[in-house]
DNA sequence: GGGCTTATCTTTCCAACGTAAATATTTCCG
DNA sequence: CGGAAATATTTACGTTGGAAAGATAAGCCC
């Protein structure tokens, strides 16, 4: 997908898909503090001031590639979606989606949410990431909890499925689940998240 | 607390505790990109090669920095306890405590749970933040809902309020739960929690 | 199709960073 | 008192992101 190290014209063409690109190759192979600028612009065969054209900055470019991997991060928590007999199970599918794309994406999923490198103040960013957002937000509508009913009760229960399987997702990724409670072998969000139920839906 | 730029003996007496406090101090004003070795050394006096004998590399002063952070994160969840009246209220005063601290110190809580700036299998960074998790642990006990009492009943409650809890910090002070949303006006902690009860206590 | 404008990319340079190695200073302890 | 160990400095090096200036290509108008 990358272009070769090397290229015939002196513009490239598609310089701004291709950082992408690299850099998203780049976090799967060697990790978030291999990201560099020079990094991902020597593995498109620029220089590593090429990118500022089209970014601005590394932090701009971080965060066109956290754009991306929303993107994907949604289409993860969507996959389980059609096959999911009814809502419960689509509640689950969409959960272990989300904790899936982060065991698979682990730098990728890090960078996503780290103020140092993304700017989350930027409208690709936030759109890419409302993507992601929208699924939590469809799948929050009549669930039955005490708190399912009254003022806010949507966004309280978007914010309640979306701390639970981010933290979830955070916290056994970095190890820090494992180190605190001395398990090696830790139950799933499916395992951990109450048996959520649904109201009759919607006419 | 910190030593002054300069200081009389080549000796510096104490400076790994020194270290530690002047990097607190930089991440409360500057901010975590600000906390570099080259800023913490001279915030003591001290040359940018001096934490080298004590912690062997940035990364090891960091890991120490995060640990005095988790003890004091432990604090805030503390804090409200002895006033709690009963179990579902010492619940939401240690959650509360939780999210309180990372609001109240976020660049030091962004770094504290941050595998690029901490060694998450030092023996005392585990240590620390073993300390938090046994606030948490303390208050699982009991706690009454549809996997509180099958097997791994505790574990599970621990995790399912750990992720909840930790999920809702990192989210709304990223300003992604906000940018989201589209909501600044964001329901509390406790707001979004589930409404638990206990089973009555053990003897 | 000639010429101007704009976009894109390169070259060069710089300050700041973390780390290594060699050296200086102090403390500890026999 | 004296050598060993701990502690801190100096110097140097390679890497990083970004700024500035110049080179090259593309677009476009007449």
């Amino acid at each position: 997908m990358t272009s070769p190290e090397t290229r015939d014209t002196y513009h490239h063409g598609n310089l701004k898909n291709a950082l992408v690109a690299a850099g998203l190759e780049i976090l799967e192979t060697e990790g978030l503090p291999a990201l560099t600028l020079r990094a991902i612009a020597a593995r498109v065969g620029v220089s590593h001031t090429a990118p500022k054209n089209h970014f601005g900055s590394l932090r701009g470019l971080l965060t066109a590639i956290a754009a991306e991997g929303f993107r994907r991060h949604a289409a993860f928590m969507r996959e389980g979606l059609g096959a999911a007999p009814d809502r419960p199970a689509r509640l689950r599918a969409a959960m272990e989606g989300y904790v899936r794309f982060a065991t698979t994406h682990p730098h990728l999923f890090g960078m996503m949410f780290s103020p140092i490198h993304c700017d989350f103040e930027d409208p690709a960013l936030v759109a890419a990431a409302g993507e992601s957002f929208a699924v939590l937000a469809g799948i929050s509508e009549g669930l039955d909890w005490d708190k399912g009913t009254g003022p806010d009760a949507l966004l309280k229960t978007e914010m309640m499925l979306w701390s639970m399987v981010h933290g979830y997702a955070v916290l056994t990724m970095s190890g820090q689940m494992a180190g605190a409670t001395g398990q090696d072998d830790l139950p799933g969000i499916a395992e951990i998240m109450p048996g959520f139920g649904y109201r009759p839906a919607p006419a």
